[in-house]
DNA sequence: TAAATTATTAAACAATTATTAAAATGACAG
DNA sequence: CTGTCATTTTAATAATTGTTTAATAATTTA
């Protein structure tokens, strides 16, 4: 994953409603959730959950489909995943000996 | 963690020059690196620099300490830790069957 | 003590981000 | 078609963030 990519996920999920979104998300699996519940659910605007949905999915994080007139969103984990890999590689690189990460750094929900 | 923390270590990493930072403190271990060698390997400006070392150093992810006139940084991996527990945690609540998060989603250098 | 080195702080600004309200789009039921 | 529901887009504003320059603080060397 390229650093520009970590960069843009940190920052999408740096922020209380849209991490709030992406754990809602995580927790709901594939199936994902309707654009309104979650702004129900969460107490925000639909028109300010609108521009956090855009924010999330740009970076990839999460993924919509439409299903009627309800658009469903669910969480993209292997951009997280990649994320997380980023954060947790090359630990230690100085001192191998006192250090050991593991590889499996990851949500394996797919 | 707290959710407002988490926001808080996400929002550190999220921006090119501190995300360099901490990468490079993870790599160096427990001795760090001197602020000015830090602000040279990433060609950008000390006082630059140190408005970064702030803001990491405000979300707990790096810690200072003096050593003559040299000031060493040094990653905290705990916060780092409890940033990437809380993102991982709780996955895939709605279907726990298809769905296997490892609790050691951490680096462990400390 | 004075000068040099290392790092931080303060002030200013340009750029980005979050939120709101209003208008517009797309999908379906009658 | 027409109207309604669900969501997105546009436009505007307030708040936050990143960078630069200049000034300040702390430490060491001469």
């Amino acid at each position: 994953m390229k650093s520009g990519s970590v960069v843009e996920a940190l920052a999408a999920l740096a922020q209380p409603t849209r991490l709030a979104i992406f754990r809602l998300l995580v927790v709901c699996g594939p199936e994902g959730m309707a654009a309104g519940q979650l702004a129900e659910k969460l107490c925000v605007s639909p028109a300010n959950m609108s521009h956090h949905f855009k924010t999330l999915s740009h970076a990839g994080l999460i993924v919509s489909r439409q299903d009627g007139r309800f658009v469903y969103y669910t969480a993209n984990f292997s951009v997280m995943n990649g994320m997380l890999a980023y954060l947790t590689e090359n630990c230690c690189a100085g001192n191998p000996d006192g250090c050991s990460v593991p590889d499996n750094a990851s949500l394996k929900c797919n």
